[in-house]
DNA sequence: TGATTGTTCTTCGTATACACTTTGTCCGGA
DNA sequence: TCCGGACAAAGTGTATACGAAGAACAATCA
């Protein structure tokens, strides 16, 4: 992993730091440091082949984004979501996706609403081979999509970043989850070409209340507690 | 407010990045850093009095938290909240503290409405000498103090930031209408002491309503655009 | 005038040094 | 065996210096 990492690093003009955030971003999210783990600054700097001040500054974003905690004069350490925040962060993001939901239904162009209709027909597709990986990467898309058409870029950021850390946390599960939950999906893209706010969010709640269901019944399992 | 920060400053060890980060943050706020202002690395180490070291780290978190953008090669300025996103911040603040009335309501111990009432009381009392500054301070506390109230972490730190960026755009405004919002704290404490998680939405819903409504009038004279 | 070339400022990344904390280990004594 | 403290190692926090590269701006030349 390092050496791709390496070469993906050497190939861009990205500055360093925000290449080297967004390999930490993934490699926690994907399960290659794991919660609790420990992240010192050098063997950070080893792994993406650089030094210490990138990855430093990498760190104190990742910090504030939530996916490490840094402990004073003892470094860094991969964060670890309690079940606790689990349902906290299903809360919050009811909320901010039935918004863009209602949002994005009355802003909606002819064009958005053909694009998700193309995501939707790649999930199906992708469903009927079997593909989970890539019935995720679309439901996530989807999701973006949506998030982008509502045009508010603050609850676009917000609902991005909740939306991470709740595949952070549900990786696997969500995978599994990703091809029932396309019937949702299809009632949400109607209800925002429909051009209805209530309808939109009336969608997206029942949507992200199946969804919280699924994610909490799969905790039981998962690493939700440390 | 600027108290603590000082007395923290002072007193402990605190990472002079953090330090940096809180005196830029607040600076940034009260007006000292003016939006579209160039922040060269070398002045903020000096203004601050520290290495160039802990002040780049210091941006790369404001930049995440969107008090400055960063122009790869050219250095970070202040951001400049266009009149644009104002209504957007507004609209996503009226769900989280929506949500977090709600929750504080159904959580709230007689301790916790008993620290929202000292609050409202010294309001009032602050109100009656026309001390505006310290009428929009307890007007944070207390709406810091709900988010606390509702347990939520996530809620409580993305409504928080939500927060200090309305503040940051309305400074003004916001100082001249604290006196007349204090009739919808009441309401709003009421409804949480109450434990009526629909009546303290209510009352959070209305209070925004009203907030906004004023900073946009506000805006129009204010530094919107840019 | 307009294009080109320098010059300068600044960021970006590297490297190094060192103080200070925390942590772990080892050793002697009860 | 267990305890406690000395000691060493590891790692962060901060400062500093340096070179490379980019951007902005002024000066120069066709």
């Amino acid at each position: 992993m390092a050496e791709d990492l390496r070469d993906k690093l050497g190939a861009q003009h990205l500055p360093l730091r925000d290449q080297v955030l967004a390999a930490l971003r993934t490699a926690i999210i994907d399960g290659d440091y794991l919660p609790g783990e420990r992240l010192t600054e050098d063997r950070l700097a080893e792994d993406f082949g650089v030094s210490r001040n990138p990855v430093r500054e990498a760190l104190r974003v990742a910090e504030a984004e939530g996916f490490v905690v840094i402990l004073p004069r003892r470094g860094a350490v991969v964060a670890s979501p309690s079940s606790g925040t689990i349902t906290d962060m299903f809360v919050v993001r009811e909320r901010l996706e039935a918004l863009a939901a209602r949002l994005a239904a009355e802003r909606a162009t002819a064009a958005d609403v053909a694009s998700l209709r193309a995501l939707l027909d790649q999930g199906r597709e992708a469903t009927q081979r079997h593909d989970l990986a890539r019935v995720a990467e679309l439901n996530s898309t989807l999701h973006l999509r949506i998030l982008q058409i509502s045009g508010n870029p603050w609850l676009s950021s917000i609902a991005k970043s909740l939306y991470l850390h709740v595949q952070w946390v549900f990786r696997l599960g969500a995978a599994e989850r990703a091809p029932h939950s396309w019937a949702e999906h299809i009632q949400l893209v109607d209800a925002i070409e429909s051009g209805d706010g209530d309808r939109a969010e009336r969608a997206a709640l029942d949507h992200l209340d199946a969804a919280s269901a699924a994610a909490y019944e799969n905790a039981e399992g998962g690493y939700g507690a440390r």
